[in-house]
RNA sequence: GGCCCCUUCGUCUAGCGGUCUAGGACGCGGCCCUUUCACGGCUGAAACACGGGUUCGAUUCCCGUAGGGGUCACCA
């Protein structure tokens, strides 16, 4: 155990002590409430000093720290540690809401019943980028750890900027990392109907209305906002319009009314408790003039449809999880069973410079971190969820133990930057795991030789594998076992090749040739030999050797490319050298 | 600009009022291993944005300032 600390007076900035220091004072601890039992202080401390107590039900109370009725602050407190014993050392008041709200989910039911659904609804106007594809992750996640569902909505409201390669590509991008929905994807413009009838039912109840103000008049308004500078926000006369009111064939979009007083709160399971106060809400679009809904009125009913419990998205949608907040209370005041759902705004990734992910940062779609990059799937899972969540001090975590500890809930708030060099290490750490006959067959392609054989290939791996960050490495790492002789020599490589190293390639490729022991060992032995006789150093023989063998300067072991390449072809390399020498 | 959110080493993070002399990882420096390059091992430098307040005690709670981000469409 510690010794206590000192209790020097804490002093402002010009060194005064913010606190006379009082007499000591000892504090008695009941079951439930802690009070003061010697003087100054008598009877109950109004104050026990944030001392914390034990509710007993998984959970500690904070205790308002405040003096005590002395009026004096207290002064020495006995030797810690003062947690009461038992009490839990995590959970605080601060996210308990948050807790109990994911607690109250068992065995992949709400507490009313329902299954745990989650989705990932991207919009298909272009390719899937590394920030979607870490939602896509942290929704899959969520849903796995609580035993629920996940599924896809592809949000192809917008017809003019969606299309069909976006679409595959998409879908690609979520298979290479295991992240497929649970059930065919949902396409929302396919459920344009449904959209539009509960616009009906919002129309028909009060809830919403037609307005008839054009996008021109509406800009005017804007402008002028902007002029005054004053906040601009829609309000319509035309709200409380009646049908007698209604121009004939004026084409109209139907607005919610949103509601002008009093605030909304979203306990949100990330962020935490979020209040906006309802006059920054206005009455925005749900049904365009063409009869086709918009974003805010589709997610809603498709969420509810689809029986999404939990919404998982960016934080850049934390403002219009409000606005869609209306709309699910309009609709569960028309019918009932439109509950509101657990939101959970995750913080953005940034670029390396703190701004928004853009191309420039490698917001690449992730076919671009498959086919350019050479990353293996599982690094790049790992590097993601990484990213404003963490467990304790682990780093490398699988998705099977990932799903085991996920709790969307300890998500934290603040926006992560990428870090290509942190991706980079974990893809070498994956990939100094992944098997050999995987590896091969990843790398192959982009070995450009006539003929690749796999067997040598996978063999090569093991020492391949260990200096190689990404698959593109790999690819150069192996390219001089199918190189075509006579072999290209890199200018390091040459610069090794000096007329004294080239005589040496000489001896050596008469010692070898006489090699009956063709193996690691074998050689190793041979050439240690042939060093020491020379009174040479073993590197004076390997690195000609290597430049020979390979035309680089930087290779597996000498004696690995020795045995991977084979007695007669490294005879031939070698020779090849010693003559030229 | 209005509204909303955020702020621990360069970066990702641990931290949930005394465990902090602030831990881990990437990156960076050094050393070891060694035929090259890696891998691996050891080791070093490196952070609580600032100012108030609450408290015996604040990295931790509250307020403010600064900085950063998001959002303000008949886009999603």
């Amino acid at each position: 155990m510690r010794p206590p600390r000192q209790h020097e007076p804490r002093r402002n900035s010009q060194g005064k002590a913010r606190h006379q220091p009082c007499q000591p004072v000892i504090f008695g601890r009941g079951k439930k409430l802690l009070y003061c039992i010697a003087s100054p202080c008598k009877g109950r401390a109004a104050a026990p000093m944030g001392l914390l107590r034990c509710s007993g039900i998984g959970h500690r109370d904070r205790v308002d720290s405040r003096l005590c009725g002395c009026g004096k602050p207290h002064g020495q407190r006995p030797a810690p540690p003062w947690r009461p014993k038992g009490a839990p050392a995590r959970c605080t008041w601060n996210n308990m809401e948050s807790r109990m709200a994911s607690v109250g989910v068992e065995n992949g039911k709400l507490v009313d019943g329902r299954p745990v659904v989650t989705r990932f609804a991207p919009s298909p106007t272009g390719y899937l980028h590394i920030g979607g594809a870490r939602t896509a992750l942290f929704n899959w996640l969520f849903a796995r750890h609580m035993g629920g569902k996940y599924l896809l909505r592809i949000e192809d409201t917008d017809r003019a900027r969606s299309t069909e390669p976006a679409i595959e590509a998409i879908f690609d991008g979520l298979n290479w990392l295991g992240l497929g929905g649970d059930e065919p994807a949902v396409f929302q413009f396919a459920r344009s109907d449904r959209h539009a009838q509960v616009a009906a039912a919002l129309l028909d109840a009060g809830q919403a209305y037609r307005c008839y103000l054009t996008q021109e008049e509406l800009a005017a308004r804007r402008e002028a906002a902007q002029a005054e500078k004053r906040p601009f926000r829609i309000v319509s006369e035309w709200r409380d319009a009646t049908p007698d009111q209604w121009p004939a064939d004026a084409p109209y979009v139907v607005r919610i009314k949103a509601p002008r007083e009093g605030e909304t709160v979203i306990n949100d399971l990330v962020q935490g408790s979020v209040t906006v106060a309802n006059v920054e809400l206005d009455d925005f679009v749900i049904l365009r003039s063409d009869g086709t809904p918009t974003y805010m009125l589709a997610v809603v009913v498709d969420d509810h449809d689809m029986g999404v419990t939990h919404v998982i998205r960016g934080d850049d949608h934390l403002n219009n999880a409000f606005r869609q907040l209306v709309i699910i209370r309009a609709m569960h005041a028309i019918e009932g069973g439109w509950n509101d759902p657990f939101y959970a705004h995750i913080p953005l990734i940034h670029g390396a410079d703190g701004a928004k992910l853009s191309k420039r940062h490698g917001a690449l779609g992730v076919d671009a971190y498959r086919d350019e990059m050479g990353l293996l799937p599982e690094a790049v899972l790992n590097y993601l969820m990484r990213l404003s969540w963490g467990h304790g001090d682990d780093e490398i975590i699988s998705v099977a133990q990932a799903i085991e500890w996920f709790d969307v809930t300890d998500v934290s708030k603040g926006a992560a930057r990428f870090d290509f060099a942190k991706l980079a290490n974990l893809n070498g750490h994956y990939l100094r795991e992944c098997e050999d006959v995987r590896l091969a067959a990843l790398v192959a392609p982009r070995i450009t030789a006539d003929a690749v054989d796999m067997d040598l290939l996978t063999r090569a791996m093991p020492v391949l594998k260990v200096r190689a960050k990404d698959l593109n490495d790999l690819a150069a790492g192996a390219a001089f076992l199918f190189a075509q002789r006579p072999l290209a020599i890199e200018e390091k490589a040459a610069a090794l090749l000096t007329d004294e190293a080239c005589a040496l390639l000489g001896r050596i490729h008469q010692s070898l040739g006489a090699e009956t022991d063709w193996t690691i060992d074998g050689l190793e032995a041979t050439l240690k030999l042939m060093a020491s006789e020379l009174g040479l150093g073993l590197g004076k023989l390997a690195q000609p050797l290597r430049a020979a063998l390979t035309g680089q300067t930087t290779s597996p072991g000498i004696f690995d490319v020795l045995v991977l390449l084979g007695r007669d072809e490294a005879l031939a390399r070698i020779a090849a050298q010693a003559k030229a020498g």
